[in-house]
RNA sequence: GAUUCCGUAGCUCAGCUGGUAGAGCAUAUGCCUUUUAAGCAUAGGGUCCUGGGUUCGAGCCCCAGCGGGAUCACCA
């Protein structure tokens, strides 16, 4: 346990008295709730006859003690609403310990409470509930950020970041809007989910532990199975199960699946990430195309009643139809040069014009992809359809029908970033085992995001798989566009971080082995003793004093020490 | 991984050329029966991230480390 600050023990002590008072801080019988804030802020003002017997509870926010009478105001799940405490409705006989002791003295911010009472208007035309009986039902012990807030403007505001990842509850109770932020993530999720399976789609799940990772070109972690004796890896994406489903026989599956790649972070890039991948049977990349544009439409729409999303200083419209253009035209439209014929060699050198770094790894698709994320994807504000990749970057996609050298692939592009990638999916096994191999050349030449090879995968092919289109989309990316989030830590709950910083210095046990009551240890703490060295070269008499005069300044409910007991500690 | 900025009270932040550690909120105590970020008054509260160094003297300067932010690199 670390050392308690002065508000800590206040509350610990708080505790005490309200259990000796026979007041249970955590009481194990649950409080009924009637009403929410959020349904008294939208009703009481146009009927006054409503809520005159409410129930709710929620969190101390705020309190304004004025003697006798008093405001706070508790949060519940839904918003902020004020309670008016009156000392001698909450007390109506003689004993007003439950208003002067327990609501004044021992209860404080961030305490979980629920009240009873009748919803009124005050003089200054807040909706307030007028509390005729409370109940504690969750003491804090730690004290909250003080977030102080009026309309919009915010005193005080709780927002270093790490803190606010850290301890996301704190961010939840003390910043309002993250909590909308994280509503509306579910939305979007809700809505895909609502929109496929209205369409009969069927939504699975596959393996995330997997014996080989594939379907996406990314570094893996790595771990071990310890009763197989066997190396597994967590999914870098679902691409390769879900297409031996669909060889199954299911016209249609998707799956919300956690991906785990080993790879840099960023504010776009967590090592855990959402995706959503869909495949559907005897479908090809343009009918694909057409579903996003109406999905995603349809996500904005549900979200926030229009087309048009603010996003940082632009404003990005998912009405359809979006512009979709070709990969080597949209090069040749942002570069003026024409790739479509070029060698390796000639695309290395494209490739340093326009400023990619090239190394002896790279193939023709990975310089492709270089240069046209160097040119073209950040200046795709507008969502737009980017079509008919090279064969290379896209050894999972089926050739282009009209088209050699391509492949029948799309990404959507918005904002300057990915937000969904596509095709129609290679199902001639001989041609998808070329392709791996090819893969293969190039992880020997140094691509460690190359693809591994998977005969199970192949052997499912050659059963056949029905022509089939498929459709993967980061949801993280996706949350972060639709509620205006500038980095993907704002809409994943718990973003990965280094772990926290231990604190150094002895534990309680050591110092206990010394014969000091555990009740004592945080005290030695405070006097300034934080490592058994530090301790030990302390001197007896001073110690006692010391600790006497810390007992008396924090009002320790603890037995007072003897010297002897002290000095017995050094022996 | 590189560059750069930051780390001071429970929270948000000041801190002079290197000379006794500050404010607001929160907390405690007293007064006060409807206040609107903060009622009034008073008080308590600190490992100035850690460890070294320079100095008569370090929150401040130097070195190293830890943690974080931003930008870049990496990122189908």
């Amino acid at each position: 346990m670390s050392e308690l600050s002065e508000q800590e023990i206040l509350r610990r002590n708080s505790l005490k008295e309200l259990r000796d008072l026979g007041i249970d801080p955590y009481p194990a019988e649950l409080f009924k709730v009637n009403v929410t804030a959020k349904e008294i802020h939208d009703q009481f003002p146009k009927d006054n006859g409503l809520f005159q017997d409410v129930s709710i509870a929620g969190r101390i926010m705020q309190r304004r003690i004025m003697g006798a009478a008093a405001f706070t105001e508790i949060q519940d799940a839904t918003g902020k609403i004020q309670l008016y405490f009156k000392r001698d409705e909450i007390c109506p006989g003689e004993d007003k310990t439950m208003y002067n002791i327990v609501f004044k003295r021992l209860l404080d911010i961030g305490d979980i409470i629920g009240v009873k009472g009748f919803v009124f208007t005050t003089q200054m035309g807040e909706t307030t509930i007028h509390v005729k009986e409370f109940k504690l039902l969750s003491k804090s012990l730690k004290v909250l950020p003080n977030v102080k807030e009026k309309e919009d403007k915010v005193w005080d505001a709780f927002t270093d970041p790490e803190q606010r990842y850290r301890q996301r509850y704190l961010d939840l109770i003390v910043n309002p809007k993250v909590k909308d932020t994280f509503f509306k993530r579910t939305q979007i999720m809700n809505t895909m989910r609502e929109y496929l399976n209205e369409k009969g789609y069927l939504e699975v799940e596959t393996p995330i532990l997997q014996p080989l990772y594939g379907g996406a070109a990314a570094r893996p972690f790595k771990t071990h199975h310890n009763s197989l004796d066997m190396t597994l890896y967590l999914r870098i994406a679902n691409e390769l199960y879900l297409k031996r489903l669909i060889v199954g026989g299911y016209d249609g599956v998707y799956e919300f699946s956690k991906d785990f790649r080993n790879e840099g972070m960023d504010r776009f890039h967590n090592p855990e990430f959402t995706q959503i991948e869909l495949y559907v049977a005897y479908k090809d990349y343009n009918w694909m195309m057409d579903l996003v544009e109406e999905m995603v439409e349809k996500i904005a729409m549900d979200m926030h009643g229009t087309t048009k999303v603010k996003v940082g200083d632009k404003e990005i419209d998912f009405k359809r139809p979006w512009k979709r253009i070709t990969m080597y035209d949209a090069i040749q439209e942002h570069t003026t040069i024409d790739i479509s014929e070029m060698n390796e060699k000639q695309l290395t050198e494209v490739a340093k014009k326009v400023g990619v770094e090239v190394d002896a790894s790279m193939g023709k698709g990975k310089l492709i992809d270089e240069i046209f994320g160097e040119t073209v994807e950040p200046n795709l504000i507008q969502p737009t359809f980017i079509t008919d990749y090279p064969v290379e970057m896209s050894p999972l996609a089926k050739k282009h029908r009209s088209k050699p050298g391509l492949v029948e692939r799309f990404e959507a592009i918005a904002n300057g970033k990915e937000l969904c990638n596509a095709f129609s999916e290679l199902n001639d096994p001989i041609d998808q085992r070329k392709r791996f191999e090819e893969q293969l050349e190039l992880g020997k030449r140094g691509d460690d995001e190359s693809m591994v090879l998977d005969e199970d995968f192949l052997r499912a092919l050659e059963y056949g798989m029905p022509p089939t289109a498929g459709l993967g989309i980061g949801i993280d990316r996706l949350a972060m566009m639709m509620t205006n989030s500038p980095s993907i830590q704002d809409v994943i709950f718990f973003p990965q971080m280094r772990p926290e910083k231990k604190a150094a210095g002895a534990t309680d046990a050591e110092f206990m082995e010394f014969g000091i009551p555990e009740a004592w240890v945080p005290v030695i703490r405070k006097a300034g003793f934080k490592t058994i060295e530090e301790f030990k070269a302390a001197n007896p008499n001073k110690l006692f004093n010391d600790l006497g005069g810390l007992r008396k300044k924090l009002k320790l409910d603890i037995p007072a020490l003897k010297i002897e007991e002290v000095r017995a500690w050094f022996e």
